[in-house]
Parts: structure tokens; C-alpha cells; sequence
RNA sequence: GGCCCGGUGGCUCAGCUGGUUAGAGCGCCGCCCUGUCACGGCGGAGGUCGUGGGUUCGAAUCCCAUCCGGGUCGCCA
């Protein structure tokens, strides 16, 4: 039996009650975590989004109709309470915010009752994902998902605060907007005024946010849920959310400036954590080069070497080969991790061939300094040493080699790194450390579509001490793009966006697409800027990913509210789902028997 | 699409080199209990071992297929 909220107001939240309401009275209302009945007194802990309250009742004061409505409670009913604050006599509970206190209950509704829950609402749940998400409003009631989501509340409310503060705009684009190929899959709305055209759902507001700069709006933010329908990662769902951003008359450092504030503020408000300011910067070059990887995680060191020079005479055939083809030779130096078992190394070496190596040359350094390597019989004694004292090499080290292709070699090692990282526990969630990685290569060629392909968009202006390359070495021409990286994450990317139209007119060249397909498909943005256009630059974060490192989350998933699973489909509505025949028929499109659809 | 991990009462798991009646903790239900807060005591219910097929005298256990969830590679301008 349900009551009514008549006449009744909630007058604080739970751990709103505090010692200085002793003696008054206050209405709680919330959910039942748990009723501990003792015979004639009943101990219940009322939760609600604040936290936790105990209510005691006794019949002497709630009355014998309320006690025997106390008895019936079960876990997640909801109530409502009204009763006297008290020091609890009964000693005080340590782990609670309002430990030291309780509320007398006076009265005592049930406004719902609630069937037992499928898994226990509780902090640091057990229970499978894929439960969790089929109840997801149950999971969601859970304290650390709500903390997750009060973080992300302030997140956003505070990046609105900064940027208005900073001169921003908060302007909406459209989400059905027009299908471009380039970049990750669409998702597609048919039209039904139009059949057989389709709006596409936008990957990001970039085409958008550029002409509003066209517009003169200046600096403009939007907190934009975009949609890539590509496959899901724990950090990767096909909707999500980007804090994005566009400023006109600025350069780089504009952009990075005004932005590093923004993280200062955000850590510093939420998790009381200083931020450098600046924050570091390295180019993409440099990042590859010492870390093999464009977001390179700076919580610990264990550097590449590239020691193609050192090893350039050695008749070791792997390295010969690999230096012979045009490739490098590097290392990275597990310290410590000399005694490594066979095994384990067989397993790090496993793991490199997993991101495309041949294999995985080692040397582990035995604590009395002589060696245990696989390809020390190739090598002679002196340049064994110098390659090892080239990496720094000292008792007890691991030395790992790979020889390749430079993508290859920075794949693999940027990767092993990483491996080893999280084998030796390196990585602690509360440690941030920001940099910026900057002059990423504008093209990147893809062997797939024998062709060179914008490593970010293909808006993004070339570096201008470069651009004489771009018929001669495509592949030479660095970018004013930048990202955003937190502890070996992606968080943010952007660039200064070409505002002229023989740059872009030869982006496009150079990217294969005739002057016919740039201006049907990016004709309006082509066209806009023929009316006078500002230089300008911007950013997107992944805002989820902002979330989830700041809530020390494993994945994305925690710090959206409804999120996805794997294949991309919600285990709670069941969608995507076949729908009437009437709607595909509306939008002309054809039902076979591949398409299942409704009767 | 490839590879790896998982699926056993409501929840979390054990059992898995085939062999009595599939166990435990928590939860749930009933009774008792006036200071609990991981409350306690007594009693109880609850399982198509993801699904389908196969091997076998016998399958939670072995084999094949398949579904579901997770991780990852490809993919993600």
C-alpha cells in the first residue's frame, strides 16, 4: 500500500541532518538500504543521493500503527519520515557522515513499496555488468555510480562557468545534418519527406562550430553529444559526449592556453588537485620517439632508446635486416626485472607479436652482471656491452628489443611499456600527469585506400615552415593539431583549422577528392568562406573520458547513465529493435528477410 | 570479423583430471530479540549448471555449434 506525499514536505536530505538540528524535528524521505528490527526497537538506514540517516523507532513515540508499519520495511522501499534529531545513545557510528546522530521517528509513511532487488544496492558492487545494466536505474541508484554522476553534473556546470567567464558562447548545432565519408562510420535517419536520402547523426560539430566562427560569433563552447558507429571499447561509445570549442583570431597557443586553465579549474575545484600551468608539451615526434605511442602515459619512465646506430655492424640477421629496410632498432629497460621467469618473458614476447613484431629480442642482466639473452650468440662481447651500456643497462635490468618498421617498433614498445607498467602496479589513479602533443603529421597515408588520408580532418592548417613539402613528402607536413593527454589517454584533440581557400583547395587535392566531390560534399563551408572568414582554431574533449579519469572509473560506462554495451545495444530498452512495417514503409524502405520487422 | 576471459539458487563464487542426493557466504521467507549499524539466535524455501546437439553405463565437468557479457586487435578523419 503506497501513501501520498499530502501535507508533507522533505525538509533536509539525509546527511544534510547534522548535530545542529539536535532537538528539532525534520522530514527525511529516501529509500531503505536496511532495517535491523530488534524486537521493540527498529534501527532503519534511510539513503537517499546525499548519503546515508539512521531512524530509530519505538513504539513510546512513533505510536503503535506507525511501529507496526516500521516492522513491515523492506530493503528499497521508499519512505518518508518525520522525527527528532538526537545524539545516538548507543554509541557512534564511525563510518556514516551522520554517525554521531539518528532521527526518533514520530511518523512514518511507506509512500512505495519495493520487491526485493535483483542484485544488493551497495557501494563496490559484484555483480555483472550485464545485470547491472539491464537494471541500470537500480545500478544507478548504487553511491558510487550517483558520485560519478554528481561529478559529471559538476563538470559540466563548471566548464559552462569557466568558458562563459572566458568569453564563450553556447550555441546548439544541429544532430541530423549531412552524411560525410570521411572519417568513422555515420549513423544514418532515413527521411521520410526524401525517400532514399538520409540525414547523418554528426561525429562531432565541426563543420558547424567553423561556420559560426564564419558568423562572427567569436568563441563558442557546446556540451554535444555526438555519434561514431564503429565498434565499442572501454573507453569508446557510440554516443557520447564532447565538451567542444572554437575561437577565432587565435594560434595554437591561444587554444592551449585558455584550456589548461579550464583542467586547472576543473581538478582544482573537484579533486583538489594542481595542474601545471603550462602544462607540458611535446611533439608527436618526440612522444613516439621516447614513449612510442602519440599519448604517451607520463605516471612513470622506462623510455624508448633507439639504438639502430649502435648496433648497425652487429651481424645479429634480425637487426641487420630490420636497419637494411629502412627500419630502427630500439629497446626499452625494465629495471629490475632481470630475474623475470622464461616464461613471463615469453609472454611479454607473445604480446609484442599481438601489435605486429616478429619478435622480441632480449637481454636480462643477471645480479653478478653476466647475461641471459636470446641473441647474445650473434653478437660479439664488446657490442653486447656497448648496446647495453647504450640502455643504460645494470644488474638485475630487462632489456627488451624490437627491430622494424618505425610504426611497427613504436607500437609494439609503446605498448610493452604499458604491459610492464600494469605488471609492476606503476599506474595509481590518483596520480594526473597532463601534456600536450603537438605538430601530429597532417596526412597519414592508408594502405587500405592506397591513399593519404587526414590524420585529423581535413580543416586542419598545415604547419607553414612545412608546406612546401606537400607535393614532394605528404607524409613530412606537420599540423598545428594538438591533443589533450591524461595518463596515457586521448582526452582532447584539435587543431587550427585552414581558413584559406588555396590551402584548402589543395587539402583536398592531396586527399584525392576532385574540386567536384570537395564542393558537393563540403561546399557550403567552401562557399562560407568566400565571405570573409577569421583564422580560427578549436577543441573537443571526450567529456566521458574527462569523467571517468577524474572518478578513477575503468571505463566510460561508469559515468554515463545509460550507457551501451558491446554491440552497441542498451540491455535495458532493447535497443536498436525491429519496428512496425508501417514505419518502413512510410521511409520506403524495403523489408526482406534479412530485415526483420513487425507484422 | 580475429583472439582471450567469463556464464552454476536472487547476488558473488567453489565444484570442472567425468562417478552417490550440485555446495558455501550473502540475500530471501517464518519465529524470537529494546541500542543495532557486516546486528544476533532458531527454523525454512530456493538450482532447466546460458542454450542445442554429441561422446559415455554415467556430463556442471569432455567435444561441436550457438547465445549473452567483458577485454583487446582490426576499426575509431
Amino acid at each position: 500500500m503506497s501513501e501520498s506525499m499530502q501535507g508533507l514536505r522533505r525538509s533536509h536530505r539525509c546527511t544534510e541532518v547534522s548535530a545542529a538540528q539536535i532537538g528539532t524535528d525534520v522530514t527525511v524521505m529516501g529509500w531503505v538500504q536496511k532495517s535491523r528490527n530488534k524486537g521493540g526497537i527498529i534501527f532503519v538506514d534511510l539513503r537517499d543521493r546525499s548519503g546515508i540517516l539512521q531512524i530509530i523507532f519505538e513504539e513510546s513515540d512513533c505510536g503503535p500503527e506507525n511501529f507496526a508499519k516500521a516492522e513491515k520495511l523492506r530493503s528499497e522501499f521508499v519512505i518518508a519520515v518525520t522525527g527528532r534529531v538526537e545524539t545516538r545513545s548507543g554509541g557512534e557510528n564511525k563510518n556514516l557522515a551522520t554517525g554521531a546522530i539518528e532521527v526518533r521517528a514520530e511518523s512514518l509513511r511507506i509512500l512505495s513499496e519495493s520487491e526485493t532487488p535483483p542484485f544488493p544496492i551497495e557501494e563496490n558492487s559484484k555483480t555483472k555488468e550485464e545485470l547491472r545494466l539491464k537494471y541500470r536505474y537500480l545500478d544507478l541508484r548504487r553511491p558510487d555510480i550517483q558520485r560519478n554522476m554528481m561529478l559529471r553534473s559538476n563538470i559540466a556546470v563548471l566548464t559552462r562557468q569557466f568558458l562563459a567567464e572566458e568569453g564563450f558562447l553556447e550555441i546548439e548545432t544541429p544532430t541530423l545534418i549531412k552524411s560525410t565519408p570521411e572519417g568513422a562510420r555515420d549513423y544514418l535517419v532515413p527521411s521520410r519527406v526524401h525517400p532514399g536520402s538520409f540525414y547523418a547523426l554528426p561525429q562531432s560539430p565541426q563543420i558547424f562550430k567553423q561556420l559560426l566562427m564564419c558568423s562572427g560569433y567569436d568563441r563558442y563552447f557546446q556540451l554535444a553529444r555526438c555519434y561514431r558507429d564503429e565498434d565499442l571499447r572501454a573507453d569508446r561509445q557510440p554516443e557520447f559526449t564532447q565538451i567542444d570549442m572554437e575561437l577565432s583570431f587565435v594560434d595554437v597557443d591561444d587554444v592551449l592556453d585558455v584550456n589548461e586553465r579550464l583542467m586547472a579549474k576543473l581538478f582544482k575545484e573537484l579533486l583538489n588537485v594542481d595542474i601545471p600551468q603550462p602544462i607540458p608539451r611535446m611533439t608527436w615526434r618526440e612522444a613516439m620517439d621516447r614513449y612510442g605511442s602519440d599519448k604517451p602515459d607520463l605516471r612513470f619512465g622506462m623510455e624508448l632508446k633507439n639504438v639502430s646506430d649502435v648496433v648497425r655492424d652487429c651481424e645479429f640477421v634480425v637487426f641487420k635486416g630490420a636497419l637494411e629496410a629502412g627500419g630502427t632498432v630500439r629497446g626499452i629497460n625494465a629495471k629490475g626485472q632481470g630475474a623475470m621467469p622464461r616464461k613471463k618473458i615469453d609472454a611479454l614476447v607473445e604480446f609484442a607479436k599481438g601489435f605486429g613484431a616478429k619478435g622480441l629480442a632480449y637481454v636480462a642482466i643477471q645480479p653478478d652482471r653476466t647475461r641471459k639473452s636470446s641473441f647474445a650468440k650473434f653478437m660479439r662481447d664488446e657490442e653486447m656491452e656497448k648496446l647495453v651500456s647504450a640502455m643504460e643497462g645494470e644488474a638485475g635490468d630487462l632489456l627488451l628489443f624490437a627491430a622494424d618498421q618505425n610504426k611497427v617498433v613504436w607500437d609494439v614498445l609503446g605498448n610493452l611499456r604499458l604491459e610492464l607498467a600494469r605488471q609492476l602496479d606503476l599506474l595509481k589513479k590518483d596520480d594526473f600527469k597532463f601534456l600536450w602533443v603537438t605538430e601530429f603529421p597532417l596526412l597519414e597515408y592508408s594502405q587500405e585506400q592506397e591513399r593519404f588520408v587526414a590524420m585529423h580532418h581535413p580543416f586542419t592548417m598545415p604547419m607553414e615552415e612545412d608546406w612546401h613539402l606537400i607535393d614532394s613528402d605528404p607524409g613530412a607536413v606537420r599540423a598545428k593539431a594538438y591533443d589533450i593527454v591524461l595518463n596515457g589517454t586521448e582526452l582532447g584533440g584539435g587543431s587550427v583549422r585552414i581558413h584559406q581557400n588555396d590551402i584548402q583547395s589543395k587539402m583536398f587535392e592531396v586527399l584525392g577528392f576532385t574540386p567536384e566531390q570537395a564542393q558537393e560534399q563540403f561546399g557550403f563551408l567552401l562557399t562560407a568562406f568566400q565571405y570573409g572568414v577569421p583564422p580560427h582554431a578549436g577543441l573537443a574533449y571526450g567529456l566521458d573520458r574527462v569523467a571517468m579519469l577524474m572518478g578513477g572509473c575503468d571505463s566510460i560506462r561508469d559515468v554515463i547513465a545509460f550507457p551501451k554495451v558491446k554491440d552497441a545495444s542498451c540491455l535495458m530498452c532493447e535497443a536498436p529493435s525491429p519496428v512496425d512495417i508501417k514505419q518502413l514503409e512510410e521511409l520506403r524502405i524495403e523489408v526482406s528477410e534479412e530485415t526483420p520487422a513487425k507484422a
